[in-house]
DNA sequence: GCGTGATTACTCGGATACAAGATGTCCGAGTTTGAGCGG
DNA sequence: CCGCTCAAACTCGGACATCTTGTATCCGAGTAATCACGC
């Protein structure tokens, strides 16, 4: 029960792109060079967010990764969600006759953190110097 | 990111456990059998219960597990906190100057989700049927 | 009837096996830009 | 000066390789209750 690497890839990934908007697409390299990852793992991880219909990839020479959708709608949960998927944190195997009780009490935390999630935006945040 | 199984069984057998209480300890094999599990698998998840603080265990023959605790004290983030750990669900590997502002904002979700988990007791559930 | 030992019913802990998912790499293919070259 | 070609700079996608972690099993050891047996 932990986020993913991937899930912070992608997060301080979106938050650069931002900061990039709306400028020119921003190379994967220079974005993977920044994050101590490698190019080609980084792009596994952006392929799902272009997929999830954030972000879009420009193929060729000075291409790259750049925003699609305005960047005041991007949310917290979009991301993570567009990442670690939807399903929820907490599946019940237990035989039950009728919903479980316990799953219920896990689901309800859980959208208490998504609601949270939900409503911080990438653009709350200050922008990111390189130095940081 | 997900929840284990291990918690599942964990939440299930506290709750078992809460019914039972204040009687006899209950033998592993019955609990596991409860929830399809196999009874040494159940033990180890158990084992850290008990190190929490949660349950005690009874050797010899009649033994099993009981709550040690008030069964009005246990919460379920004390369940979850025995199994999963209690690092923070986030942690940025970003080399930051100073603290990372989405990691705050992760951390600030996560302790949403707690604060949920922190305020409902096993107690709080209606008791649980065996052909539930 | 009473003590003593053996059996039984349990838990405990370590070692190990297995599976799944996260993490990361490699490579071939497609795409666009831009430079170079010939007319 | 224009157009064509070709190389360079990119992303894309699949196929692997590796590592960690969750899941599960096996077995020997310890412990307490109970039963059996002999005095």
């Amino acid at each position: 029960m932990k986020f993913t690497k991937a899930t912070n890839y992608a997060l301080h990934t979106m938050h650069l792109l931002v900061d990039a908007s709306p400028a020119k697409p921003v190379g994967v390299q220079q974005l993977a060079e920044m994050q101590g990852v490698s190019p080609t793992y980084l792009s596994k991880i952006l392929t799902r967010l272009v997929k999830s219909g954030m972000i879009e990839s420009v193929s060729g020479a000075n291409g790259g990764y750049q925003l699609l959708r305005n960047k005041d709608d991007i949310t917290f949960l979009d991301i993570i969600h567009a990442i670690e998927g939807t399903a929820s944190l907490f599946e019940c195997n237990f035989f039950h006759s009728d919903e479980c009780s316990i799953q219920a009490v896990m689901k309800e935390a859980e959208m208490k953190m998504e609601l949270h999630l939900k409503n911080t935006k990438l653009t709350d945040l200050a922008p990111m110097n390189k130095n940081q």
